[in-house]
DNA sequence: GACAGATGACTACATTTGTAATATATCATC
DNA sequence: GATGATATATTACAAATGTAGTCATCTGTC
């Protein structure tokens, strides 16, 4: 019984990101977490947040003057979801392709090869 | 002096990859490679052709009485494009969690995890 | 309890995308 | 050179997206 993703578009991402990083928030929350990165108007992220709510990805909670909006959806649904997405688009759905031209394209440092590596021993191991 | 890659949208990777891997095409060619992948009409994919002309990531060739089509743009610069604006929306940029998330979450062979540590051997070693 | 400020609801509008249909130009044939 | 088959060009139209503005309402304050 898995839930129907709401497809989450670009801009919606990043409303998004705040409310799982910092749970439930206040509209006026939301728009002080992203003032530094983005510059849209206030009133550009409401709209965001409205399409958001009645798409089902995020939720309300009258608190009597105004709202408390949190997420409806789990943050590493949406990733997976995206990823695959991705996957098919670019890859046609081929993922070790894909992470082959991901991992050598990608500028890593050594540690963060050991890391990578350390993952791919226990996915060999488990 | 590199060109501003177009963004190819959803349906228009279908037909770019169709360009990228059997060549210059007539548009009926393109049709006729797409036909058992999708259920388009016919006429739809001439329309993303002629919006990927517009969008200059296809150029064509006149022949006489109709056109071939053939890729502007390289496919590795789009999948690179791609990949970045994905791990950009998805990971914020961070390019080693997403490695990370999609190494964990992927289903792999003993095989296939190997050819991928072969890879970041190579990445260290270089 | 009138008013300024905060909040949410409703409305706006151009662009892009998905998905095509109609009209026009051209070729190949009789 | 008229006709039917092809190919391209033009047009259509709704939904999604990016980016907001205006209107109505609630709230706390003097």
């Amino acid at each position: 019984m898995k839930k129907e993703l709401p497809k989450i578009a670009d801009s919606e991402w990043r409303v998004m990101q705040v409310l799982w990083e910092r749970g439930p928030q206040t509209a006026n929350d939301v728009v002080n977490a992203l003032s530094s990165g983005v510059k849209w108007k206030p009133r550009t992220i409401k709209t965001l947040i409205s399409r958001l709510v009645k798409k089902g990805a995020i939720k309300v909670t009258d608190e009597g003057y105004r709202y408390r909006y949190s997420a409806a959806v789990k943050e590493s649904a949406c990733i997976r979801s995206e990823t695959k997405s991705f996957v098919r688009r670019v890859y046609k759905g081929a993922m070790t392709p894909a992470l082959a031209a991901f991992l050598e394209d990608a500028d890593l440092s050594v540690e963060e090869i050991d890391e990578l590596q350390e993952i791919l021993d226990q996915k060999k191991g488990g």
